[in-house]
DNA sequence: TACACCTCTGAATCTTCCA
DNA sequence: CTGGAAGATTCAGAGGTGT
């Protein structure tokens, strides 16, 4: 069940009980606004730390006195999580320390996703920091998991372990020296990093708040610090995201905002819940960069730029030619250079003005023409081997051997 | 050139001239509260070292000394890379605040590492924070470049954009309705998290120290920030990871350590890089594999059995060649084409008759004739579509476009 | 229905323009 | 010269369409 108050919860959360409430998310307005020009442009001129400090401070005394009455309502057992933008996290983690203590500080959570680029400066902001605090030792915990590593060995890590005579661990083995299967594992412990896709511009998912945070990701936090029928209050609700996946959980739910249109959409939202199931997610990374692999590996040394979702086109070479894009193909095994060579050209139809290049991995059995309808062929190191080998097996033909 | 000083850096600083480095990277004893008394893998030395800090005061203050003097030797174009641990990030943070200046906040790196599950109730840690800071706005800065996601349409972006009457962004097209390329790109900027696999217990480059950390994340910082000739310090430089990055990239460095045995230590590590040499040549997760399997991925399709545990030599040629066997090599991106051909007739002189291949990844500044001395050389595929494209762009040459 | 391919959007940052 | 406003550019990946 989901309730909603409209104000600052600085005032409104009076009205909520003391230690009634199992987990707490909080996403207030951030810092940045006021952070963002901080030098000019020719860097000559800064803000000197006590102006910078007074901001952060009446900042810092915002955050400070709505943590402690936060920090009264929730459960002995209860769980907050603090999302930061990267100009006041420290800022907030010093509030946390201070009202929850520094002994109740369990995690600090980055969030990594990626975005959009441009030219910047300096490196590309690609996470945000949520800090994890519980109100005493005795928090609710539920471990959550995460798959292996690509480079885990699998099958060992599920092969039973016995000791020896020596004491020395070894894999476990029946009468006829079989290993024994240790059963499923469920994966490794979830580790305080979470790559989840930023919220797509496409997103049917999204209402038109730009900090919407994706459901999935409070998913994540709510299932990690609760269980089904505990309560979860967010004092800064917004389009009502958490609301949105509490709902689904089956948690009860308050949400408070100062916007009266905020407390309206969020209404909305969880009358009509939509989660967007990231296909990445569910497929995993690999699902989209397998079908590039057979033909990566012929082109070891290239400077190429892999194009996964195309059926007919390999990869991009990083230096056009003629100021025209060049698109690349390597013939694949089962396909005849005409096959490739038309698989090329019919991808690149729609891309315009380009050049296409098939690597060519065997002979044909009829021979091809050197350049076909705009496509030009270049044979890989295994082919030109080959020709070679057959040139010097002409019988008489002279050889120089070492 | 590398230097090294035995000392507190805040005493030590004193004989460095002001504004004379490039680039510092701190990583100094963590906050922990635990005592670290640790041992070489033989167990025949420790290292002592105490992280041991009263209280978070304390601290701020040993940190805020040695900052303050560490901005006097950074020059106007200078930057700094702050390692933190997540005991102490947001204490670590408000002084480089307070030294630096909120507007020369650059970046909070997030270092992150996948490591072996512990039983630790709550998330597993994952990552470390690195806080980049310049010295002004004029600070040094190389851009690098990740790859695009899997999920990028490359092809797709790569089109020109445009508005049309309504203000709505479409795809520009040219009098014939034909898609505007874009031009080529080089991928995605570097974003400010790094996956770097956390240094194996097992690596050769350990030498002892816990905290030491993997040759590439200096290699990345140096990269990032500094140019070969520039001069990169560290004022707590231990087993001397950065130094040797340093000694690496051909820069100049200054390594300073309270102790007199991990300056001796760095010593000798900087002057014989050789097992982390090999790291560096090769990027990312491949950083770790053997020296063939470079080789072998130009070999891709070519009918051969490898030759491990020979200098010259990568494989044996499947087929012989009028009877006789065929070996080949692989030229090494470090070597020209004639050192190739000497290292594989140099190692095959003592097999009898036979007949050496090698395969050409590169053009030699003077050309080489096609054989010589007994060695025929091939041009694996990179190389020959270098060539292609080198002849497609000779001005006045007609081409056929798709 | 399934899949491949194509379309399209947002917000951080840079550049340009103007007062 | 400065500061602000407006416009251009960017990529991740969900959504839509056609076969």
């Amino acid at each position: 069940m989901t309730k909603f108050l409209v104000g600052d919860c600085l005032d409104v959360l009076d009205k909520v009980e003391d230690e009634s409430v199992d987990l707490i998310y909080v996403d207030p307005p951030f810092f940045s606004q006021t952070d963002h020009r901080l030098s000019t442009r020719d860097g000559k001129k800064f803000y000197t730390f006590s102006d910078v400090w007074n901001d952060q401070n009446t900042y810092a005394n915002f955050i400070f006195l709505r943590l402690n009455k936060l920090q009264e309502k929730l459960k002995p057992t209860g769980s907050i999580f603090f999302h930061c933008d990267k100009s006041a996290s420290h800022i907030i983690r010093l509030m946390l320390d201070h009202v929850f203590g520094v002994g109740n500080f369990q995690s600090e959570i980055i969030w990594h996703y990626r975005r959009w680029s441009n030219t910047k400066r300096g490196l590309l902001n690609a996470h945000q920091t949520i800090y994890f605090y519980s109100k005493s030792a005795q928090f609710k915990f539920f471990p959550q998991c995460q798959s292996y590593s690509a480079t885990t060995n699998i099958d060992q890590i599920m092969q039973k372990r016995s000791r020896d005579q020596r004491n020395k661990s070894i894999y476990a083995r029946n009468e006829d020296g079989e290993v024994i299967s240790n059963g499923i594992k469920k994966g490794v412990p979830l580790s305080d990093v979470w790559e989840i896709p930023f919220l797509n511009p496409k997103a049917k998912e999204r209402v038109g708040f730009p900090t919407q945070k994706p459901v999935l990701l409070l998913k994540q936090i709510i299932e990690l610090s609760t269980e089904t029928g505990d309560t979860v209050l967010d004092p800064f609700c917004g389009s009502g995201t958490t609301l949105v996946a509490a709902e689904i959980l089956g948690r009860n739910a308050l949400g408070i905002d100062v916007s009266q249109d905020a407390i309206e959409l969020a209404k909305q939202r969880v009358a009509n819940p939509i989660i967007t199931y990231s296909d990445l997610l569910k497929k995993g990374l690999s699902a989209y960069k397998t079908h590039c692999t057979e033909a990566a590996a012929y082109l070891q040394g290239v400077e190429y730029i892999p194009v996964q979702r195309n059926k007919g086109i390999d990869g991009l070479l990083k230096h056009d030619i003629q100021d025209v894009p060049v698109f690349i193909r390597v013939q694949r095994s089962s396909e005849t250079q005409q096959e490739a060579a038309a698989a090329l050209r019919k991808a690149s139809q729609s891309k315009g003005k380009c050049l296409g290049i098939v690597v060519v991995i065997k002979k044909d059995i009829s021979p091809s023409p050197k350049k076909q309808g705009g496509i030009i062929f270049v044979h890989a190191t295994n082919l030109a081997l080959l020709e070679l080998m057959a040139k010097l097996n002409i019988p008489g033909n002279n050889q120089v051997l070492a």
